[in-house]
DNA sequence: CCCTCACGTGGCAACGATGCCACACCGGAA
DNA sequence: TTCCGGTGTGGCATCGTTGCCACGTGAGGG
């Protein structure tokens, strides 16, 4: 039985007598047969795997975004080489060329810097950009809306009488932080109300910091109501910070947040935040990828943009302002 | 100029002159030369994947496992092919398959069925079991010492007084909860404090039935002045259960828990617990299996059990009983 | 009786990298 | 002059799979 036999009766692609093609698959199970698939990949130039890059597993909004595309990839027949690159640009590049090695069918990345969608780019990789764009000339991109998200969050404060709100943003170039800052004066724009330019404080992306320029801003700026922290791990370094001192809320200060994630439930008060259906997100990002690999419009479609629209959870930690 | 000499100029064995190697090598930077993993594998018969099958990874502590193992396999020049079963046998094997087509050179695993270990083994594959081992007879292991660290928290509740401690336990065999159910009997044992069997409640693995189950056990033993949560994901349906209620922690009653996640620290009052050094769990595993690979001991060695000591973390949430 | 066609099957090359072997060249020694 | 060893280089097979092509066989129709 020759090795072309055998690949299309196990493949059932091509002619072969129904007899042979059992006898084969009998023979395949009882030797626990399981195709080589490098060498299936080599030859075929397509790989069964996809390259998953993010900034911090052990942060539940890329753990979950990670969850949802590996489901939508798995369900798919692919799967998920994940690399964490510590929103480190360097290790991102690394972690291209390492997927590039492998001919991965595909690349879905939390970008930091745009060398390396470039680099994905001119290697003809396709790229899905989840979370946060850093350019659109690189491929296909699932986004939160980020603007939408915050003017609903800030609304939501002026609505309840809220003058006065502090903004928590994290200074990086790469983040989804610029939408949310412009969110937040789009809505204080709508309502009239000016924005000082003190109440917005800029700090890095770690709780740590986020604490202490909490504490900065609200020595500097004893008068605010609300303060509104840009992700998940601001509102931690927040709310610890605010816990520290003391501050009853919703009473004395109303605190809300971007990112819905577990323990904003659970606290006392329960945070009032955005949810940006982070699973979901990571899901579409594997369909907009696989739809791209399935070639329906591989090289020809023009990027496309996928805009989850994010829902405000309004919990305890937010009220009328004394 | 011959494939054998670019492949000897750029790997660096056997000979090849230095002016062609350097020629050589400037030639692949220019044209962005990558090897091909896929062909290198098949010709090596060595891959640089490793597969990882969790449970959860939504869960902080699989989250927090995967983070250290993919950091461990990264700074070895290792990636990790990341699958989520869910707990779901089938789907674990299923990727077990999906491993052996990738010829991986290793696989870690938070193991659900031995079947999956066994396949695993006959393959040749090498294996690290995580958190909890099935069978001592596949592979290395990286657990945490269950016993120990219940012992530690339920000590802890029976030094403040408690007597008549609740324990929610998972009821799933693969779990980790025979262990720490082990060490909640030792420490009464030692203590000379008898056990009401009715004093632990077996749940399933769910916040939401954690919580139905807490009110049930609280319900019908009224009398207990202190829980102890199994794992995070009880805590946190305890824990709601418990704010449900009103009742005022830690006087009205103290709750402990196995796992520190960050929530547990972030609610007032924080929740005393022990904490798994999960991250470092990961990296061991990875350190484990890397070990193995590097043919040491490939075969011969004995299965190796590495078991990572538990820290107590005392926090707000014991106190004395009333 | 021969041609055609449908149905099966095997041979062969190729994917890209690599290691073994053979071979070529040169200097020095016998 | 011949032989030897050190130094480079190219040829070739191989890893496992797959697709193309060629070929063989048997039935049915002209």
């Amino acid at each position: 039985m020759s090795p072309s036999t055998v690949s299309r009766a196990l493949s059932g692609k091509g002619y072969a007598a129904a007899e042979v093609r059992s006898r084969v698959r009998a023979a395949a199970a009882r030797i626990d047969y399981i195709p080589d698939a490098n060498a299936r990949s080599l030859r075929n130039r397509s790989s069964p795997s996809i390259g998953v890059l993010i900034s911090d597993l052990r942060n539940p909004f890329y753990a979950d975004l990670a969850a949802g595309v590996e489901q939508g990839l798995r369900s798919a027949g692919y799967h998920m080489i994940l690399v964490n690159d510590d929103g480190d640009a360097d290790e991102e590049l690394l972690a291209v060329q390492a997927f590039a090695a492998i001919r991965v069918a595909g690349v879905i990345v939390t970008p930091v810097s745009i060398q390396a969608l470039q680099r994905l780019h001119q290697q003809g990789v396709h790229v899905v950009q989840a979370d946060r764009q850093l350019s659109e000339r690189y491929g296909d991109a699932v986004l939160g809306d980020n603007e939408t998200g915050a003017e609903l969050v800030t609304r939501h404060l002026l609505e309840l009488g809220h003058r006065r709100i502090g903004l928590l943003i994290d200074e990086t170039k790469w983040s989804s932080g610029a939408g949310r800052l412009a969110g937040y004066r789009a809505a204080h724009a709508a309502a009239g109300v000016p924005v000082d330019a003190d109440l917005i404080a800029f700090t890095s992306v770690d709780a740590v910091a986020a604490g202490a320029t909490t504490g900065k801003l609200l020595d500097e700026r004893p008068d605010v109501t609300a303060l509104f922290a840009g992700n998940n791990v601001l509102a931690e370094g927040a709310f610890a910070e605010l816990q520290r001192r003391g501050l009853r809320l919703p009473e004395q200060l109303s605190l809300a947040a971007y990112d819905d994630v577990s323990w904003m439930s659970l606290v006392r008060p329960a945070i009032t935040t955005v949810s940006q259906h982070t699973f979901d997100m990571g899901q579409q990002c594997a369909e907009v990828l696989l739809a791209r690999l399935s070639g329906d419009h591989a090289k020809d479609g023009a990027p496309q943009v996928v805009r989850i629209k994010p829902a405000l959870r309004v919990r305890g930690s937010t009220a009328h302002p004394r």
